[in-house]
This record gives C-alpha cells, structure tokens and sequence, in this order.
DNA sequence: GACATGACACACG
DNA sequence: ACGTGTGCCATGT
C-alpha cells in the first residue's frame, strides 16, 4: 500500500503537484485520499511530499510542516497564494502513455 | 469487533 | 470563500 503510493507521489515532477485524489486514483485507491496522506505523514525525505496538497490546490498541513512545504514548492517554482495553489498550472495529471 | 482519529473529498447553506 | 456534516478507508486502543 505505501509502497504503491509512494511509487505515484514519486511521479509527480519538480515544479509540479497533485492533489491526494489524483494521487490515490493514480496508485488505484479511488477512495484511498487518506491513505495517502497516512502514507505521507511519515515524512519520508525519500519522498517529496511537499508535492502532494488537498482539493483545488489547498495546503492543509499547518504550522511550520506547512511553512516548510510552501518553502519547499516555491524553491521548486510552484507559486503559491496564500493556502493555495493554481491547479491550472502547476497541476500534475497522471498520464497512461 | 467497536470506537476514535486523521495532510481527504464532496454536497450544502 | 468558508464552516459544517457525511462518506470513505487504514490504524491504534
């Protein structure tokens, strides 16, 4: 299970993210939105989970997790406003190829 | 097995 | 846009 959803987050490219349902969808737990944030929790630095924000682009971290992630995304290019990010451009959508 | 919790998602007001 | 209630699923007690 974590591995599987790692093996997706792992997929998301630099300057890029993707929300937990894609992510789950992705790894195939259409309702696993949860998992992947069980999965992520554990703050693996193996992992990039700054990557990996909730519905509409939203960090819902908080605290300094969620200082460091926004940290993180913009170091990356990700412009964030506020809470938020703009799907429309930088929203990583997994593709079949 | 039941209950409570959690970086969620969606529908409502 | 935001808060609330409900549904979902794995984990820990």
């Amino acid at each position: 299970m974590f591995v599987e959803i790692r093996k997706f987050v792992k997929k998301i490219p630099k300057g890029k993210v993707a929300t937990y349902g894609q992510v789950a969808i992705a790894a195939g737990f259409p309702r696993g939105a949860r998992q992947v944030a069980w999965a992520l929790k554990t703050f693996d630095p193996t992992l990039p989970w700054q990557r990996v924000i909730g519905q509409g682009g939203k960090i819902l971290l908080r605290g300094a997790n969620g200082v460091e992630q926004v940290q993180r995304l913009e170091a990356e290019g990700v412009v964030v406003h506020g809470t938020r990010v703009d799907l429309k451009r930088f929203g990583h959508v997994y593709r079949l190829c």
